[in-house]
Formats: structure tokens, C-alpha cells, sequence
DNA sequence: CGACTTTGACCTGCGC
DNA sequence: GCGCAGGTCAAAGTCG
């Protein structure tokens, strides 16, 4: 089921995921979620709906400790480095500590796996993932000294659902010069093209509008918050170029999108 | 020709 | 220790 999926996807905030995935009846029934994105009982209400549905209960118990372990890794870890040894090839530096960093996912109902955000990427990997009939693909900032990561997946149950997932935060600007261009990346996110359901981790990205209702999604999980918007109406004219579409999707964290090294 | 993608191999962590 | 799964590297290929 997708629930189970989802578990795997994000490392940490399961609860949160999954109570908004079935608040918001992703897997099911797409039209209903802007009303239900709407109104600001949706977040109260997805609580109430976590892990009582069936299909993912079972795994409840071993995702739990994971993510207990995972997330406490992110907290600790605001880096946005790789950790593997300087020019050593595929070796990481031994004794090294894995960690994962806090992420942001964003769930986007889209046709293209790779989603312009106004960043310019470079696909280093992909592979098959478990459990999942769609592979998962790797990027990496292009940008020297960047080291902000995303994986790009689509959703086991519904192949237009494209699960993004950032790890670390830019130091730098947007690019001046993108592939296609910045209007053509605004096109992306509009909503003639594609339904935005950015799935957020990391306390402090959430969008304003909903950020009083956060408070539940937050509470649960610890570490990365898992979050889900489908409503965001944005007009991209008259925002801050600098930040980029993300930023324009959540205004809030700039240090994220503008992390100083 | 530079930027980017593809893809198989390799490395690490983790569970058994 | 072994096998699996996820993540990364890097050579080769592709594209504009």
C-alpha cells in the first residue's frame, strides 16, 4: 500500500505523512484535497486519522524506532556537506557517522520527474527502491560548494504523484541562467500543469498559512515534520527572485534556501 | 565542447 | 559473517 511506501520514503515524521496523506485521501480521490487543504480543521483532523487506518499498522513498530533513530541524526545535523572524503572516490571517510539531514519533501501531482525549482541539478544516481515499482532518482547542486542533495520518486500508487525531497540548504543564489528559464520553471508549479502538495520536513518551513496548525503534525514525530499542502494559490510575480521557487512556496525559511556555509 | 544523463559497480549500514 | 537495501561514484554516452 502506499502508506507503507510512504513510511520508507521519509525517514522521519512518518506519523505526520501518513496522517496527512490519508487526511487529505491522496491515494484515492485528488479533488478533495483542496477543500480539505482548505480549511484548517484538515491538520487536526489527520491526526485523529493516524495509524488507525489499515495497511500500515503493521509496520508501525519497526518505522517507529527507525525514525526515532533517523531523526535524531537529522536534528543534530544542520550540514549540507556530503560526508564522503575529499576526492577518495566512493569510499566515505571510515568510522564516519551516517547521517541523514533534515529534509523537505515535497509531494507534487506532475508529469516530469524532474521538477524545475529554480536551482539548477545534476542527476548523479538512481536506483530501484524497494517496495516501489518507480526508481528513485538522486541530483546534487551543481552549484561548486553547494552541497544540497534531492531524491525524486513517484508515489507507488499513483505514478503522478512526484515525492521530491531536499537535504541540506543552498548557499547560494539562483542560478542567473536556467535550463529553460525561470518563467518556464514558474510554469512547473503552475496549476494548469500540476496539483503542488509540497510534504515539508524541518520545523520552521512551513508555509504561514498553515503553520498555526502545525503545531500537531510537529508534536508527533520529532525531527524532520512531514507536511503536506495542496492549496498553495502563490502568484510568483512579485516575490523575492533570489530565493526561488521553493522560497515562493514557503516564505519563511531563507535559511534554508540561503544557508551560509 | 561543456553540461548533463545513464548505468553498473562499489561502499556503508543494518538486520538476521 | 552474510545478504540486502540505500546511497554514491565515475566512465561512457547523449544532447544542445
Amino acid at each position: 500500500m502506499s502508506d507503507e511506501m510512504f513510511k520508507d520514503l521519509f525517514y522521519s515524521g512518518m506519523d505526520e505523512y501518513e496522517s496527512i496523506v490519508r487526511a487529505f485521501g491522496i491515494t484515492s480521490d485528488y479533488s478533495n484535497i483542496n477543500n480539505e487543504i482548505s480549511g484548517t480543521t484538515a491538520m487536526n483532523s489527520s491526526c485523529s486519522l493516524s495509524s488507525s487506518d489499515a495497511g500500515g499498522g503493521e509496520e508501525d513498530d519497526s518505522v517507529k524506532e527507525k525514525e526515532k533513530q533517523i531523526s535524531k541524526d537529522v536534528v543534530e545535523d544542520n550540514g549540507g556537506e556530503s560526508s564522503k572524503a575529499a576526492g577518495s572516490g566512493k569510499s566515505k571517510k571510515k568510522g564516519e557517522k551516517k547521517e541523514r539531514e533534515a529534509g523537505v519533501a515535497f509531494m507534487t501531482k506532475s508529469e516530469v520527474d524532474h521538477l524545475e525549482d529554480g536551482y539548477r541539478w545534476r542527476k548523479y544516481g538512481q536506483k530501484a527502491v524497494k517496495n516501489s515499482a518507480y526508481p528513485r532518482s538522486y541530483y546534487r547542486c551543481t552549484t561548486q560548494k553547494c552541497g544540497v542533495k534531492k531524491r525524486v520518486e513517484r508515489s507507488y500508487e499513483d505514478p503522478s504523484i512526484v515525492i521530491t525531497t531536499y537535504e541540506g540548504q543552498h548557499n547560494h543564489l539562483i542560478p542567473a541562467t536556467l535550463r529553460g528559464n525561470l518563467s518556464a520553471a514558474s510554469g512547473t508549479f503552475s496549476p494548469s500543469m500540476l496539483t503542488p502538495m509540497p510534504v515539508v520536513g524541518g520545523v520552521g518551513f512551513l508555509p504561514a498559512e498553515l503553520s498555526s496548525n502545525a503545531g500537531n503534525n510537529q508534536a508527533v514525530g520529532g525531527g524532520a515534520t512531514v507536511y503536506s499542502h495542496n492549496n498553495f494559490d502563490y502568484t510568483y510575480n512579485g516575490r523575492q527572485p533570489e530565493y526561488g521557487l521553493l522560497q515562493d512556496i514557503f516564505p519563511a525559511p531563507s535559511s534554508f534556501f540561503n544557508r551560509q556555509p
